[in-house]
DNA sequence: CTATAAGCCGTGGATCTGCCGGTACCTTTG
DNA sequence: CAAAGGTACCGGCAGATCCACGGCTTATAG
């Protein structure tokens, strides 16, 4: 059970992080191993839970969620239940990350318009006090982790 | 030119960023269509630019950066350049969103320790204030768009 | 030196993908 | 009204891909 990741591992899961759909020849082409290889090699990284899914990334404004915005949530209480609920329930809330400092939640939302910011955040709004930024742009779309030296 | 996306686009969508791997034949038959049609939906999509993209999901921890954390920064000037420079060099930075507000971008970070997000943030205060907050954990992961519905 | 384990390779059968023609339905147009 | 064109779907086939198998090489320990 080796713990530690290596060179190949790395360039493995760069490119599968890059191409999740790359075929297993083309992908042991690139990191210079045979394709078994290479099968094992991924097996072993899903199986260890280092490799944890594969997803497909999809264009907001294009599904008609142009408007992207981060929301602070300082919460006095305890109810967690409640958000939950809304987080189950609201599919605008894209994520959340619970964090020290004085707001307990970070929200990433995407909604249709202006309006329904708004209304989205009045819901939010019941739970505790929010604090509200609208995205301009992604400088750096997410990424994930990269080896070192790469 | 279709810009509508119907309750069977959703559907394949939602397939696809739960499992980003998942056979066109095994799509298909969850969503009611035949291979080849199921095919020519996912290719239009992809043409559309409404799936931009297929990418594993790496576990941040696995990995070796287990310490999570959202830094927001405020940047008076205006060397934009410096930023975009550590952007690159910096394999710790996930994403940086522009926001409105007093922070100009928030950034999600992921270090191997705090000594590692300590000297992080030490470069990042080199270009503006910063405001940091560890996270504990993500409450919701990141989920993509829902259709309505669902 | 031998035994064991780990990692890699090549092969072959099962599966999936990509492309073809064909059908049904709707809209447009003469 | 009828013909033409467009759209979305289906089925089938050739080729590419995936997956499990056994054999080969190297490293390590006894």
């Amino acid at each position: 059970m080796t713990e530690i990741l290596d060179a190949t591992d790395w360039a493995i899961l760069a490119e599968v992080q890059r191409d999740g759909r790359i075929p297993l020849t083309e992908l042991g082409r690139r990191v210079n191993l045979s394709a078994s290889a290479t099968t094992e090699r991924v097996k072993r990284l899903e199986a260890a839970g280092v490799i944890t899914g594969y997803h497909a990334a999809v264009d907001l404004a294009k599904v008609g969620l142009p408007v992207l915005a981060v929301v602070r949530l300082k919460y006095p209480g305890s109810q967690h239940q409640q958000l939950y609920r809304l987080l189950d329930e609201r599919f605008e809330i894209l994520e959340c990350l619970r964090t020290t400092g004085d707001d307990c939640y970070t929200l990433k939302v995407a909604t249709a318009s202006m309006p329904h910011l708004e209304q989205l955040v009045n819901e939010l709004g019941r739970l505790g006090s929010t604090t509200t930024n609208i995205v301009y742009s992604q400088t750096l779309p997410y990424r994930g982790p990269r080896g070192p030296r790469t």
